[in-house]
DNA sequence: ATTATCTTTCAATATATTTTGAAAGTTCAA
DNA sequence: TTGAACTTTCAAAATATATTGAAAGATAAT
C-alpha cells in the first residue's frame, strides 16, 4: 500500500469512528488528516485534500481547537494560518475524556442527584424501582467521574504517572 | 418532584446522552423507560408512554435486544410480549463496552495493523510521520482492547472480581 | 379452517444534521 | 487610508437519519 492510499483509508476510518461517537465525520477527518501530516497545514490544503468547502473547514477546525486537539501555528512572515494536531496519543485521549466528561458526565451527575429526591413512599413499588435504578446509576456515574479525574491528571501523580509510562 | 415528572426527566436525559454517544435517541429513551419501570412493559405501553409509533417501537426494542440490554418476557396465559431491561448497572456498562468494542475497536485495530505496513522509506518524513502516528494509535488501541477485555470478564476473575465488588 | 390478536416490515414522509458558498468581516502592508 | 489577502458567518441547499402507519406476516384460540 502506498502512503497516499494509506492516508485516505486512515482518514476514512477515523471519520467513521468519530461519527459512531457523536462527533461529526468531517471534524474527525480533519483531525485524522492533521494527525498524519508531517507539517502543519493551511485551511486551503485541508479543503483540497478532503474536498470540502471553506466554511465547513473553518467551522470544524474551530471545533477541534475548542477541544484543544488542534492548534493554530503562525509562521513568521506568512499571512495565512497553519494548523497542527496534538500528536501525543495519550494526550489526545486525555483531552477527549476531559471534554466529554465536562459536557456529558458532569451534567448527568447533577440531574441524577436531583432525581433521587422525589416525593413518595419507598413502599410504593414504582417509586422504589425508580429510586433504586437512579440511585445505582448515580453511584456508578460518581465512580466513573472519580476514575476519569484520576486518569486525566495521571501525569501529575507520581504513582499513576510511573504506572502509565509503562504503556506509553 | 413527582415520580411522573422525574421519570420524564430521566428518560429525556438518557435520550440526550445516548445521542451524544451515537445511539439513537428513541432507543435510549425506551431503554430508560424500561430501566425505571417496576414491571415489564408491552409494546403498547412503550408506544403510549413515549408517544412513538408501533414500527419505531418494534425496531428499537429489537436493537436493544441485539445489545442484550433488553429481554422479552413471556407471561403465561397472555398473548402479548412484555419487555424488561437488565437493571444491574455494572452489567449494563459491561454489555455496552462489549458491543462497542466488537463493532468499533476491533475493526479499527485490524485496519491500523494493515496501515503500518506501507511501502516507502522511513527516511521520508511524510512516511515517518504517518507510521509514527498510526503506530502509536495502534499501540494505544491494543492496550485499550486488553483493558476492556479485562473489565468485561472481570466478574470471572478472582482479583478484579473482589476489587470490583467494592464499587458495586 | 377461520378469525381475532399481536408482531414485523418497509416505502413514504418528516426531522435533524451537515455542507456549501457568497457576502461580510478582519488584518496588515504599502 | 486603501485594498489585497485571508478568515468568518450564516441562510439556503443537500444529505443523512429517524419515524410513521398501513399492509403483510405470524400465531393461537375457537
Amino acid at each position: 500500500m502506498k502512503l497516499k492510499e494509506a492516508k485516505a483509508e486512515f482518514i476514512q476510518s477515523w471519520g467513521i469512528l468519530g461519527s459512531q461517537w457523536g462527533i461529526n465525520r468531517t471534524m474527525a477527518q480533519i483531525h485524522a488528516l492533521l494527525l498524519v501530516a508531517s507539517d502543519p497545514l493551511t485551511a486551503e490544503e485541508i479543503m483540497d485534500q478532503l474536498s470540502i468547502s471553506r466554511g465547513n473547514t473553518n467551522m470544524n477546525v474551530r471545533d477541534l481547537m475548542d477541544w484543544d486537539l488542534v492548534q493554530k501555528v503562525i509562521v513568521p512572515g506568512e499571512r495565512k494560518e497553519y494548523f497542527k494536531a496534538e500528536k501525543d496519543i495519550w494526550k489526545v485521549a486525555t483531552l477527549i475524556m476531559y471534554q466529554r466528561k465536562k459536557r456529558e458526565l458532569d451534567p448527568m451527575l447533577k440531574i441524577l442527584g436531583q432525581l433521587e429526591t422525589i416525593e413518595g413512599s419507598q413502599t410504593d413499588k414504582d417509586v422504589k424501582a425508580f429510586t433504586d435504578t437512579v440511585g445505582n446509576i448515580h453511584k456508578f456515574a460518581g465512580q466513573a467521574e472519580k476514575a476519569l479525574n484520576t486518569i486525566i491528571k495521571a501525569e501529575e501523580n507520581w504513582f499513576w504517572g510511573s504506572f502509565i509510562k509503562l504503556f506509553k
